[in-house]
DNA sequence: GTCTTCATGAGAATGATTATCGATCACAAT
DNA sequence: ATTGTGATCGATAATCATTCTCATGAAGAC
């Protein structure tokens, strides 16, 4: 049903994939753009949003939304369905499973009639090195 | 420290309250600016976004990021933190209390050392109706 | 090597949101 | 009712992330 077009191997798609799998944590397309090219390595920026686009579709990355409306992508370590807690000020990500919230989403849903949900689920605070620099 | 500068009452703050206590469900600011001027309430689109932040940093509405990152608003029925269960079909949506989730959200962000954590949970689905309307 | 087709990328286009800044209006005090 | 003052408005320009266009380049099949 799903026809699936053919995906090739190309140098900048490797190389989008590298990226992402040394960084570790959320990167803005703009930010993989500049920063692949910053490293010698030419690539064009629609290239880099066809690239994760897909990818994020494929499920080989995960997307989430910053505060401003950005999309940020990472490289999953996770496979499946996961949460995340990310640390507003460097950006450090730690996944979460939870099981807890599944149940409670399924829970709430079924008590309002609803069917097919899906839950978005983003934690967001100070991890602990920037907390402690931070002075409130 | 926050001096709130006063806030005054206009005609074009008055109508967009209104137009979002009507509309019952989420609205761009643009389908705000749109139909209050369709409404024959004449407002400039800069004054919508303002508003509506405005509203938003007060607590008097509700923001939730669309999927294509449009900023939607809706006048909260509750005061204070809560989710919401939005139908994907036809907007309509519920808001929800969570205690569950914002306990587990306290025990992880301890458990991982963050601080100051605050975290978006929002459940999509297909509401009674609409579920009911599409055939799977 | 050749061919077919997908992928690339520079730049233009889109579209939501924000900034600008003079004109206007709300409202407290006269 | 009039006035003074600063908040507010709004038309439009400016931003900025993302998407589109389409001619050129490269992958993979044979």
């Amino acid at each position: 049903m799903t026809e699936q077009p053919q995906r090739r191997t190309t140098r900048q798609r490797t190389a989008i994939r590298e990226f992402l799998s040394g960084a570790g944590d959320f990167r803005t397309a703009q930010q993989i753009h500049e920063q692949l090219r910053a490293g010698g390595d030419p690539i064009g920026l629609a290239t880099v949003y066809r690239t994760l686009q897909t990818m994020a579709e494929a499920g080989d990355v995960d997307m989430v939304r910053t505060a401003d409306g950005e999309s940020a992508y990472r490289r999953c370590t996770t496979s499946g369905h996961h949460h995340h807690l990310v640390c507003r000020s460097c950006g450090r990500t730690e996944e979460i499973m939870a099981k807890v919230v599944e149940a409670w989403a399924a829970t709430i849903a079924a008590e309002h009639g609803f069917t097919n949900v899906t839950h978005d689920v983003e934690l967001y605070g100070l991890c602990a090195s920037c907390g402690a620099r931070t002075v409130t």
